[in-house]
DNA sequence: TCTCAATTCTAACGAATTGTAACAGGCGTG
DNA sequence: CACGCCTGTTACAATTCGTTAGAATTGAGA
């Protein structure tokens, strides 16, 4: 079961502490941050679905970073901040915050406040469904591949997650190190050969020649690379 | 342009003319309501977008009143509340409060709050009772499910719950997680396998080929997707 | 060209996830 | 109270996908 992820950025040890505790027992994922550098970091390869934020960062504007993970990101965001003034309050909700919760607080009513956004949250638009390339049709909604004749094949999940790594950055080389990390796995050691796994059952799906590939090609000691003139609609 | 709706259920009338004099200022419509009864009644003719409600009131369960406008309604409902405790917060949130802000409360702030849930409201979920794709209709006023032919399949009221999911977010990937939430429930443990039992049924109810599922696909590791296209009605 | 170590491919296995039949408790009805 | 319906739980079968291991391939150096 996939659980709602949860960030939590807050300079203060034991605050962090309490809310990833609270909210794990809650039913939700959580990552922590101390530092706004960091937890920016970190949305290159996470898409969390809430974020609490602490106003007062030491290297950061915090009302400046709700403002951009509002409006750019689109992410749900929830200010956690010592500060009690109604003016603080009204500014934050304002600058596109979900709700600004007031230290010192209660775990529990934490965690009802982010279901309560979770409910009523808008539903995230699906990304692009439909790429063409060298004859086939990848549909992404239904998750099949469809060749020149209209013939579908389905795709797995991980599949997909390859396949649209290729789509995304055709004719440039991908190293396994960057393909893991784009897809949110721990660059493990040599002991890893799942990417190549996923590919080789891509591959035979796309009817690659297993002797000479023309869309996936491996490039010994370096990666692979997708060639393929994608056209996404 | 119309101005939002905003109603205030309070039997305190000061309170009512504060809430009232700031709405109107910030740019709603209000109506205001001492009285649980009348406030339902007024219900018949008018659809506020955002409801205000005093949970201690002389005539009615403020959280009974709670939980029917916003699961049933599905309105937007700011508890305001005297009553400071956190279990009181929590549990007027579980039961589908949108907010909950207690007495003594800044106007500013309640508009604020206010403009924070319009903001991020659903695109409204379907008034509508009847809902049309690939070949079925489901009537929601009856339960039941009509195919092609006009033959009328009954449906359960959990098993409506989880077509109503979909057929408000078709060609989008749900996780059970959100799904869970969305119907209000506790994300709950791994040995919580009830949506895939109500997704089983409904499956079984819409004829769907176990071994190629053609409405509700499964997405292994993520969640499911509906596809179809919607036609409410 | 030949040799060999490093790298990659992929069949097969098994842990995790999902499907669903069977069961049980709750609730309203006659 | 018996009965039927709804719905969550349990148990086990089916599916997916990461891991493993041995075969195949690559490319550097002799």
């Amino acid at each position: 079961m996939t659980r709602p992820l949860v960030t939590i950025l807050d300079d203060e040890p034991e605050i962090r502490t309490l809310l990833a505790d609270a909210l794990e027992e809650a039913g939700f994922d959580t990552l922590s941050f101390s530092r706004a550098r960091a937890f920016e970091a970190a949305l290159a390869t996470h898409t969390p679905d809430v974020c609490l934020v602490d106003l007062s960062l030491p290297d950061s504007d915090g009302l400046t970073l709700v403002h951009r993970l509002a409006l750019e990101q689109g992410a749900i965001v929830i200010i956690i901040s010592g500060r009690a003034q109604v003016q603080d309050r009204v500014t934050g909700l304002e600058l596109g915050a979900d709700d600004y919760i007031i230290k010192p607080f209660d775990p529990a009513e934490v965690v009802a406040r982010i279901r309560a956004r979770l409910r009523s949250a808008k539903p995230t638009p699906q990304a692009g469904t439909v790429a063409a390339f060298s004859g086939w049709k990848a549909h992404f909604d239904r998750y099949a591949l469809e060749d020149e004749s209209g013939v579908e094949t389905p795709f797995s999940h991980a599949e997909g997650e390859v396949l649209r790594l290729f789509l995304d950055a055709p004719k440039r080389l991908l190293s396994r190190a960057q393909m893991q990390s784009s897809l949110g796995g721990v660059a493990s050691e040599s002991f890893d050969r799942a990417m190549d796994v996923r590919i080789s059952r891509l591959r035979t799906k796309l009817r690659e020649d297993p002797k000479n590939p023309q869309l996936i090609k491996t490039i010994y000691g370096a990666g692979y690379i997708f060639l393929g003139d994608v056209t996404w609609s």
